[in-house]
DNA sequence: AATGAATGAGAGTTCATTCAT
DNA sequence: CATGAATGAACTCTCATTCAT
C-alpha cells in the first residue's frame, strides 16, 4: 500500500488508463488491467471514478479542456491582417500550417490520445458520444473561425465555412490514424503542412482553360 | 418456423443484423436482438455464422467485395483525356464530383452501411480492423489511382497522390458523419460537389499576391 | 444438462430456493446455493427470474395467492349461526379453532415457508416488505371479518375487531416461532387450539368479583 | 475531530448507529453511513466495536440489559395479594395493564428501538440471533412469572402460563408493529390497556349458552 | 433445419476492514 | 486518538455459445 494525494492518485490512475484504453481497447481493457498497471487494488479506482466508463470520460474530457482552453486563448488574442495583394501564398500557408500544428499538439498531445479519440472512444455509450462531439465540435469551431476571420481579411475567397471546416479536420484526423495504422509515432508537423497545403491551393493543374467569367 | 433456402437465409439474417448494430451498435447488440429482427430462434444465427463478430464482418465483407468491384470495374474502363488547355475547372470539377458520388454510392449503400462502417465497427477487434482497414485502402487507392490518372493527363498539379487521397477520403466521411449526426439521411449527391470543389481549387482567394516563381 | 418445460423448471426452482432461504436466511443464500441445490447452472436460474430478489418475492407471492384464495373460499361460504344461547362456549372454541387451523395450513404450508415468512424476509427491501405487508394485511383481514360475524351472531362481545385480529395473528404467529427455535417441527393443530382459547375466554378467573354493572 | 472521552464516545456512536440501522436496515446501512452520523471518521469506529456486527449487538444487549434489569427490579419487590373475591375484573385488568406498560416502555424505549428488534435485526446471524432469543424469552419469562403469581394468588384460572405468555408478547409486538407500519409513533398506553383487556376477558359474549360442567 | 433451455466464464462493482499517516 | 486511503474477497448478473430435442 501506497498512500497517494487524491488529486495526485486520480491524475496517475487516468495516465495508466489512457494508456491501457490505447492499448487494448475500451471493452478488452478490464478495470483490473487499469488498476495492475496504476498499481492499485481494484477496488481503489472506485474511490475515485464511479465506474469504468467514467475514468475513460474523464480521460476525454480532458482533452475537451484542452481544446476548449486553446479556442479561448485564440480568441483572446488580437490578430492585425495585411491587405491580401501584399501577403503571398506561400506565407500565408506557411502561417496557416503553424495555426494548425497547434491545434493538432494540443488535441493528440500523444498518440494514445489519438488512439482513444479516434478509435477506442468510438461507438460506445451516448455519454461518451456526447463528449465526442463536444470535441469534434469545439475542433471544427476553431477552424471555422479562422477561416471566416480569413475570409473577412480577404485570404479566402466565398465558400460555406463549415463545411470546409469538417472537412479539413476530418483529412487531417484520417491521415493520423492512417499514420497510426503504420505504427510509427505521428508526425504532426508534416501532417500540418500537407493538410493545409492541399486545403489552400487544392489538386487542380494552372494549365487547365480558364473558367469563361 | 419457416424454411428457406441456405444463401438466402443468411442474407436475410445479414440484412437485420445490419439494421441492429447500426441501431444499437456492437456490443450493445444482442444476438438475440439479431434473431428475433430476423425471426428465427437463437440457435439457427450459429448455423450460418460462427460467432456474433463473424455477421459483422460478413456485413463488412460485403462492402468490400463491393469497393473491390468498383475498383475492377473501373480499371476496365478506358478513358482518353481531353487536353488540358481544352478543359475548364468547371467541367473539371463536374467529372470529378460524379466519379466521387459514385464511389460514396457503392460504399455507404445505405445509412446503415455508413454508420457501422464509421461508428459501430470502429476499435472492435483485429480482425473487424482489418477489413475496415482493407475498405479504407482500397477506397484511397481507388481515389488515388483517379490523381494520378489525372496528373498524367496534366489536370492535377504536383502532390503527393496518396496523402492527398487520404485526406479526401477522411474530409469526406467526416462530412458524412456530421450529416449522420444531425439524423438527417445523408445526400450524397451534395456531400460529393462540396468536396470535390474544396479539394479541387482549395481555399485561398485570387486576390493574394501572386508567389514569386 | 437436462431439459424441462418452462412452468416445470421455475417451480423447481422456487422450491429448492425455499430451502436454501429457509436454511441460511437471504443474505446468506448465494444464488449459487440456490443453483447447486436445483442441480442448475447459476446462468439457468436468470431466465426464470430476473435477479436473486424475485425468487424470494415468487415465494413470497406464492403463499399470498394462497391466502388470499382462502379468504375468497370462505366468502363464498354460507354460514347460518345457531342462536348463541344454543351454543355452549366448548362448541364455539372448537369451531373457531379449526377455523384458525385451516388458516395457518394454508399460510405455513411448510416450516421452510413459517421461518421465511416470520423470520428471513423480515427487514429486507421495501418491495418484500410489501408482499409481506400484503399477506399478513389478509390474514387479519380473515380473522377480523370472522371476528365480525361472529359479533353479529351474538358470539362475540363488543370489541375492536381490527386490533384484536391483529393481535391473534401475532399471538398464534410468536407461538409458532418459539416452536420453530426449539427445531421441532410445528404442531398446527396444538397451536390453533391453545391460541383460540386464550383468545375466547381470558386468562381471568370466575373467582373474581364481578364488575359492578 | 473532537476527544471525548472513550465511554461516552462509544455511547454516542451506538445512538447514532439505532437511528441508521432503524431508518436503512442493517444490511443497507453502511458503516461510513453510521459514522457520518456520529460524525467521526471510517477507521474510528473500530477502535470502539470489532466490527459492524458488533455495533448492533452492542444496541440489542443495552435492551437486553434493560429488561433483565425490569426483572429483577420487579423479583425484588414484594407484593401481596387481596383475595381474588374482593378485586374486580376492572381493577384487575387496570393493574395488569399498568404492568405491561412498564415492561413495553423498558424494551421499546423508543421507536427505532422497536423497529430494530422487530425487523431490523431479524433474520441475520446467529450471533444476534440469540441476543434476540433472550432478549424474548427475558420479556417472556417476566410475564409468565406474573401469570403464576396471579394464578396462585387466585386471580388467573389454570393455563399454559408459558405459552399463554409468548401469545401475549406476540400479540403486543404485532400490534406495535402494525402501528410502526402507519409511521405514527407508537402509543404504548393504548396498546397496553388493549391488549390486556383482550387477554383478560377473551372475546367469547356472556350470551352464550353455559359450558355443561 | 430449427429451436431455445442450459451454461459458466468473466465482467463490474460494493463495502467491511486494515493500517500508514 | 483519529483518520480516510487502500484493499480484495465476494457478490450479482450478462450473454455468447452449445446441444438435446
Amino acid at each position: 500500500m501506497s498512500y497517494m494525494r487524491s488529486e495526485e492518485r486520480a491524475r496517475q490512475i487516468l495516465a495508466c488508463a489512457k494508456r491501457v484504453f490505447a492499448e487494448r481497447g475500451f471493452h478488452a481493457a478490464n478495470v483490473s488491467h487499469i488498476c495492475e498497471a496504476a498499481g492499485i487494488g481494484r477496488g481503489t479506482l472506485y474511490q475515485y471514478f464511479a465506474n469504468k466508463q467514467a475514468v475513460l470520460t474523464a480521460i476525454l474530457r480532458d482533452t475537451l479542456d484542452r481544446v476548449k482552453a486553446l479556442m479561448e486563448r485564440q480568441s483572446a488574442l488580437n490578430v492585425t491582417f495585411a491587405p491580401p495583394e501584399k501577403l503571398t501564398r506561400a506565407v500565408a500557408i506557411e502561417y496557416s500550417a503553424r495555426q494548425l500544428r497547434e491545434l493538432l499538439e494540443v488535441v493528440f498531445e500523444d498518440n494514445d490520445t489519438l488512439r482513444i479519440l479516434l478509435r477506442e472512444a468510438v461507438g460506445l455509450d451516448v455519454d461518451v458520444e456526447k463528449i465526442l462531439g463536444e470535441i469534434d465540435a469545439t475542433l471544427v469551431a476553431i477552424v471555422e473561425r479562422d477561416i471566416i476571420r480569413a475570409q473577412a481579411a480577404g485570404y479566402l475567397r466565398a465558400l460555406d465555412a463549415h463545411a470546409v471546416a469538417i472537412m479539413m479536420v476530418g483529412g487531417v484526423e484520417k491521415l493520423a490514424l492512417a499514420a497510426l495504422r503504420g505504427d510509427v509515432p505521428v508526425d504532426l508537423d508534416k501532417l500540418a503542412r500537407e493538410a493545409t497545403r492541399l486545403h489552400a491551393i487544392g489538386t487542380l493543374s494552372d494549365r487547365l482553360k480558364p473558367d469563361p467569367t
